[in-house]
DNA sequence: TTCTCTTGTAGCTATTTAGCTAAATAGCTA
DNA sequence: TAGCTATTTAGCTAAATAGCTACAAGAGAA
């Protein structure tokens, strides 16, 4: 497990690859439609696509003849989450999240318990 | 210093880089205690040393012969944690994090060491 | 000054990565 | 069957990265 933060951290630093993450945050999308979104060769999206799979961060389903990427978001809050929880103190990575939204106000002291969505 | 997240995230895909952040949280550290912690050459470390500083994950300060180096975890948390509220639901996040918290309940308030390697 | 300790830089090599084009694979339709 | 579409794999080149040894630079001590 500690092995694969490696390859989660190094498929964030390209920023295409978090480009894609954020394009599938609405939900799946094929790798065709991905690809439309850069000036890259498809090729070329279909391996930032498959570093992403090896890294746990996408989930891949067939349908028909087209392949659908979805976001697996747990994965990603959990690895990255638990490597900043063990480097920082929780109170800097909780107000980082707050200085993030403002617009909600008390995210953090009282609701996203049931939040499951 | 770049701001950029991929020099960020480019910085914590490799294990000695996450290492050396985990060694700071305590407090400073010179150099060469940091090298000491490693089987790998000083100057190997100090190029790791230079990509967290040019990430602006540490900063470094001269005490006469020495360089002593901390970690800055406001903005590892900050851009770190601004990204993964952009991917993923926030409330993910949140719970990610009281997991880790439950089951390493004194992570933050104490030593969290384990640094020895 | 010179000597020593500490840290960073220079130069080199091996490995990995990112990009491309061309070809192969998987599925559908006729 | 052939043909068409969608996606991945293969093969290549250029550039970046990580490791090493050797050397240089900065700061005290003698």
């Amino acid at each position: 497990m500690s092995e694969s933060a490696s390859d989660i951290f190094a498929a964030l630093a390209h920023p295409t690859r978090r480009q894609i993450l954020q394009d599938l945050k609405p939900g799946e999308r094929t790798a065709g439609e991905i690809a439309a979104a850069f000036s890259a060769s498809g090729p070329t999206i279909s391996r930032h696509l498959s570093v992403l799979r090896h890294a746990g961060l996408v989930s891949e389903r067939r349908d028909g003849n087209r392949i659908l990427y979805s976001l697996v978001g747990e994965r990603l809050a959990l690895s990255v989450g638990d490597f900043l929880s063990t480097v920082c103190p929780e109170q800097i990575v909780l107000r980082a999240l707050r200085d993030h939204d403002r617009d909600r106000p008390d995210l953090t002291a009282a609701g996203a318990e049931g939040a499951g969505a």
